[in-house]
DNA sequence: AAAAGCCCCTGGATGC
DNA sequence: TGCATCCAGGGGCTTT
């Protein structure tokens, strides 16, 4: 479900409200994609002191050792002073003095876990192979046409990979090359370098965009507050396959990239 | 080193 | 109504 903007959003929404809370306990459901690594127990008495993003994951800075927050493709978390009881796809509930954060996640791709520290085996494991932020200083047009001289593979799947830039999951990468005018299935290193840098221009609109407008909503996803955010309303071409482009009237095409749909227009995007 | 496939899981939509 | 099939916003792991 999340990708970058929608995380992002998550974050904002209840990171404020959660920092200086004291844990009481941290109760798990269903087995997520990893184990927590720690005994629950540790958390108790700790203290959130704030909540950082890294690409997908959330980081939460704990008094001693840090929580990885992971969404995956169903997750969705809340945070509220009062929640109901723990529906059946409720698999994490943080337990603090000023609230309680929930992890309500169907298909149980998403994680929680713990690292002592960011130089952790688990932690470095989860985030050290990371790419660049997209809207931070580290993405820069001339590096992004550096990084994607080096591979061979379609520029979709390069995108999506997320080592060399993070953050862009499979809407947003069809949306972005949509915007840069650049075919899906274009080699990533056959990319000029006045196509790279329209590309970059084009991840960092579409994702600052998606995040100003609080996210996408194609099925389900909601803020810690339980809100939905917009982007779905104008989505160029994902999810939009035998319809007319929105900018030349020409039939969306729909194709398979590693098991994940990609949209694209065959006017629009020639590059 | 990089690329391609596989797989984890549940639920909704579609087809017979 | 029932059942089978396919698809879904991610990404680590194994195999080429």
């Amino acid at each position: 479900m999340p990708e970058l903007p929608e995380v992002e959003v998550t974050r904002q929404s209840f990171a404020a409200a959660i920092a200086g809370a004291r844990i009481s306990a941290l109760r798990m459901g269903l087995p997520l994609r990893w184990p927590l690594g720690v005994d629950p127990a540790v958390l108790a008495g700790q203290t959130v002191l704030g909540v950082r993003r890294r690409g997908k994951y959330l980081l939460m800075d704990l008094s001693d050792g840090l929580l990885l927050w992971h969404l995956g493709m169903s997750g969705s978390l809340r945070f509220d002073a009062a929640l109901p009881p723990p529906g059946k796809h409720d698999h994490a509930d943080l337990l603090t003095n000023l609230g309680t954060l929930r992890l309500h996640d169907p298909r149980r791709f998403g994680a929680v876990v713990f690292a002592a520290s960011e130089d952790d085996v688990v932690a470095v494991k989860l985030l050290g192979g990371l790419g660049v932020e997209p809207l931070g200083p580290g993405f820069a047009p001339v590096a992004f046409h550096a990084a994607l001289k080096k591979r061979r593979a379609p520029i979709k799947q390069v995108l999506l990979a997320g080592d060399v830039v993070v953050g862009v999951g499979n809407i947003y990468a069809s949306e972005a090359l949509f915007a840069a005018g650049i075919r899906p299935t274009r080699r990533a290193h056959l990319l000029t370098r006045p196509q790279a840098a329209r590309l970059h221009t084009a991840v960092r609109e579409v994702l600052s965009r998606a995040l100003a407008l609080g996210g996408s909503t194609l099925k389900d996803f909601k803020n810690a507050h339980g809100e939905s955010g917009y982007f779905q309303l104008d989505a160029m071409v994902y999810d939009r396959a035998g319809l007319p482009c929105r900018v030349c009237g020409t039939a969306i095409k729909a194709l398979r990239q590693g098991q994940r749909s990609t949209f694209y227009c065959p006017h629009c995007q020639k590059a």
